[in-house]
DNA sequence: CCTAATCTCTCTAGCAGCTATAGCTTCAAG
DNA sequence: CTTGAAGCTATAGCTGCTAGAGAGATTAGG
């Protein structure tokens, strides 16, 4: 049986975070020492290896609970956890998508600096002035496509 | 002079979102009708246009509180603003980086994928065990450099 | 066996960067 | 003059944690 600090150090998954994971339902009520201290057998520390897995891979926790869920019932066709992968390949690749627009441009910006004053700087040049820019960057890159 | 709605609608920010720019004190407050609603003017409109395209390219509200006291102080060098774009630059390529092991892990999971059930879901077995996957992937996207 | 150091407990509040709601006032068109 | 849209303030909520306070549990050393 491991303790919270022990499970945190397997799976590289921090105290309260393991806490927060119980709190919203990721992860089991577990049981307790005579102290009341939360103690973890393989299971737990399996399944906080997968999500802490899926977080690293930038799943969201809403669909790791959709995964969770699937994981529980092996019987079940495969389908939906793969429309989950697929849903989260294509928000990457969107991603990656912006991010290098954002990087054509931004790599236009310093390149252009003549490292003079802020009233010819590029860089200001071209925030002040989006038709200056090359490539379509509009839509902050968090966002998730309506 | 513009009201709100045609400031935002003209700068593509949502009203509430320049509402909370100026509570937050990255806009100045802005003159008021007699009835208490606020007005702006052509600098209003430009400060604003400026601060959505930083967002656009991914600069915090942080960095562009900075880049704005740059762009109001015309006569300084530009060595700051630069700084500021290439530290951007650096932090768009590392996430691009990140984002594509992300893509190749997911990628695998969904190709090899059979379609069949959980029990032999590659996506699922994946997830379980880190020891599949190929790439490093370590460390969540969002997460910026210590 | 006692003490000190280290966990662990609960609870609350905070971070970014908004977004949504409630309940009101003001404004412009008809 | 009325109606409906747009504005106002204030507060709470979102994701995914992280930090802190103040208390109790556990463990290693003496």
């Amino acid at each position: 049986m491991l303790t919270i600090g022990k499970l945190g150090q397997a799976t590289g998954v921090k105290v309260p975070t393991i806490r927060y994971y119980e709190q919203i339902g990721l992860l089991p009520e577990t049981e307790r020492s005579a102290g009341n201290q939360r103690l973890y057998g393989r299971m737990a520390l399996d399944r906080l290896a997968f999500i802490r897995h899926a977080r690293d891979l930038g799943f969201t926790l809403e669909a790791i609970r959709d995964l969770l869920s699937l994981a529980d019932h092996p019987d079940r066709p495969c389908a939906a956890a793969d429309a989950i992968a697929r849903a989260q390949l294509a928000e990457v690749e969107s991603r990656i998508a912006r991010l290098m627009a954002l990087k054509a441009e931004l790599e236009r910006m310093v390149v252009h600096c003549a490292h003079g004053t802020i009233a010819d700087c590029r860089v200001i040049e071209v925030l002040s002035d989006h038709s200056l820019c090359v490539t379509d960057h509009r839509h902050p890159e968090g966002e998730v496509a309506p």
